[in-house]
DNA sequence: ATTAGCACTCGGTTTAAACGAGTGCTAATA
DNA sequence: TATTAGCACTCGTTTAAACCGAGTGCTAAT
């Protein structure tokens, strides 16, 4: 049979299962899968010639390439999206926690919140050995139950915010007029009396005008709302936590002077890895960045799996796991929706 | 002359500006320094040869070693020393603030004290084109400004230390008994009242034991000290901030089989740092250690440059640069040397 | 004490050859 | 028609040999 280039259209089942194999092995052996012994490995009971030929045929519809003539094949990006895909419609989203389940009384049992983020990304690391994310919760769904200010100096005031999951924000605000201690005591009873049970934007939207408007027995009133205002509003961006570059530097290929140069700006820019979480936040559950997928001029082989979660039902950060193209999906994608739901069970139950 | 071997000796002048150049030349090229290109370069007015006898003589007493036979001369760990203690003795370190000091406005304007850490760090790999490490002040040193506790659910109560520098430092405490509101408020006027103005560790030392003793108004008194105890014995450890990883990475010796594995150790192994710098705590000011002085088994090839920051007249922390042993002192030590100062500076200003 | 001269060393680079895992194509086969 | 055996060909990788050049140590002359 003379092959003749065939257009993308639906795999056939052989197709299918040949493309799986192939991807499964080289995201294990890293080196491009050739036709002989990778028939018998898996003993395809066809010949290594038959082996061929369906490859020609996967690769002229551009889910294999060669990396040179004469050389196995590797999958291009669409090929690691079609086996991702058909992993994650085969993916059984209640079950597979049990597996990692030991790992989450660790994290349970952390109670400053910030902590947990460090904790969370170290295991993540670990566990997928690849390099971890995260990206705190937006500031704005936070709900605030308790408000502090406390003088520090001459016209300078710590303003603390105690949030209902138990996280605690310190801003120093300066002012022009001088505060005493007492106007303090009175301040704090008062925001925390307004503010508490109410989730940052709504603050910012409309809590603040309203109080502006209505009569109240603090003295004083409208300092306590100028500075509550002042230190709400350039209140902290989300903070982005990386761990585990070291996993990275393990693997031969990222090593190579390309792949390190976009290990490098992905270190020094941080600004990189935020904009791509960010975009995560809005997909609620797992979603899977490809190679060039990722669409960051900076970064090439590299992909990227991430998982919402929530605050209740606000969505409200991300968290994910970045390794090679060549990256163990099948390992990588359960932990990362896992972790994603041990997160957003945790911050709703703190926010209780 | 016959050359024979010549025992460790004061060098003459002529010996140390040859180490001093060679040295120099060294840590600005990586290469192994020849005679003859040598001589040229500098300039000497003597012939290769009589440098390569010199160059003998430096060599049997260690302060140089060729890579190989037949190749030029580098330094060894014992000619780094002898260059970088002529460049300290003859540091003015009074001077050198002048050039670095744009930066330091940068670092002052920064309030929060957490931020100032990952400011400095980062201030101090971007400047030093190496990686910084930054200890975090020994907490039993910080100074108790005021204490707020807040209930967060049942049992569960969030004791919130604010420090005269400024920082904020949470800590989650579960009570058996139950604890009112009002409970609260007492408590934490009666912790303040008692406890601000003492550091840490006289708190722990002495100040628990008496006022366990002295009669108060606060009606439960031994319950807020229980809390205040039980918060504070289990307070944080000093944290080790890491910046510049990626500047190491640029440097091609590093990336080497032998020093990655060195670079990952460091990353990986946290405590290794934090051993190290404990130690620098306790020198006052400037401290180099470099390649085998470092005497970590796991890290080869690397030097670190370090000082000891003080709040008041109490050394409570340590800054550092790490890079390849051939760094260049030259400009690492002063930038070490007075972030170190500005830290000082800043942390006593804010404790005031 | 310095220096010119010279034989010698040895890592790095270049070149060439041999290797081997793999391919595409063709022709025979089920 | 789909599969397979056979074969020539490709091309990166490994191995070996040759060579280059910067550098050394030693010796003898200055």
């Amino acid at each position: 049979m003379v092959r003749e280039s065939v257009q993308t259209r639906p795999l056939n089942e052989r197709e299918a299962s040949v493309l799986q194999a192939l991807i499964y092995e080289y995201i294990t052996t890293g080196k491009p899968v050739g036709s002989r012994s990778f028939v018998q490995k898996y003993s395809f009971s066809i010949s290594p010639a038959t082996m061929r030929n369906i490859m020609f045929d996967l690769e002229s519809m551009e889910y294999l390439k060669q990396p040179h003539t004469s050389a196995g094949r590797i999958p291009t990006d669409i090929g690691y999206r079609f086996y991702v895909n058909s992993l994650l419609d085969n993916y059984d989203f209640s079950l597979k926690e049990r597996e990692i389940s030991v790992k989450e009384e660790a994290i349970k049992r952390e109670v400053q919140l910030d902590k947990i983020f460090s904790v969370v990304t170290r295991m993540l690391s670990s566990e997928s050995r690849y390099a971890a994310v995260m990206l705190t919760p937006r500031f704005d769904f936070t709900v605030v139950k308790r408000i502090v200010l406390v003088p520090m100096g001459i016209n300078e005031i710590l303003f603390i915010l105690v949030t209902r999951t138990g996280m605690v924000l310190p801003k120093k605000v300066t002012v022009s007029a001088n505060v005493t201690q007492d106007d303090m005591y009175a301040f704090s009873a008062y925001l925390t009396e307004e503010l508490s049970g109410y989730a940052v934007y709504e603050i910012m939207d409309s809590i603040f005008d309203r109080l502006r408007q209505e009569h109240s027995t603090c003295p004083n009133k409208d300092m306590a709302l100028d500075i509550a205002q002042l230190a709400i509003s350039d209140y902290e961006e989300p903070r982005l936590h990386i761990e585990g570059i070291e996993n990275l530097l393990k693997i031969p290929e990222m090593v190579e002077e390309e792949r390190l140069n976009s290990l490098l700006s992905i270190i020094e820019d941080k600004s990189i890895l935020k904009r791509i979480l960010e975009k995560a936040i809005e997909f609620e559950g797992i979603r899977t960045l490809i190679g060039e997928e990722v669409a960051e001029e900076k970064v090439k082989g590299c992909s990227m799996v991430s998982a919402s979660y929530k605050i209740g039902n606000k969505l409200v950060g991300a968290v994910g796991v970045i390794g090679p193209t060549r990256m163990d999906y099948e390992k990588v994608v359960p932990l990362v929706d896992y972790t994603g739901r041990v997160v957003t069970e945790l911050l709703t139950k703190m926010s209780k």
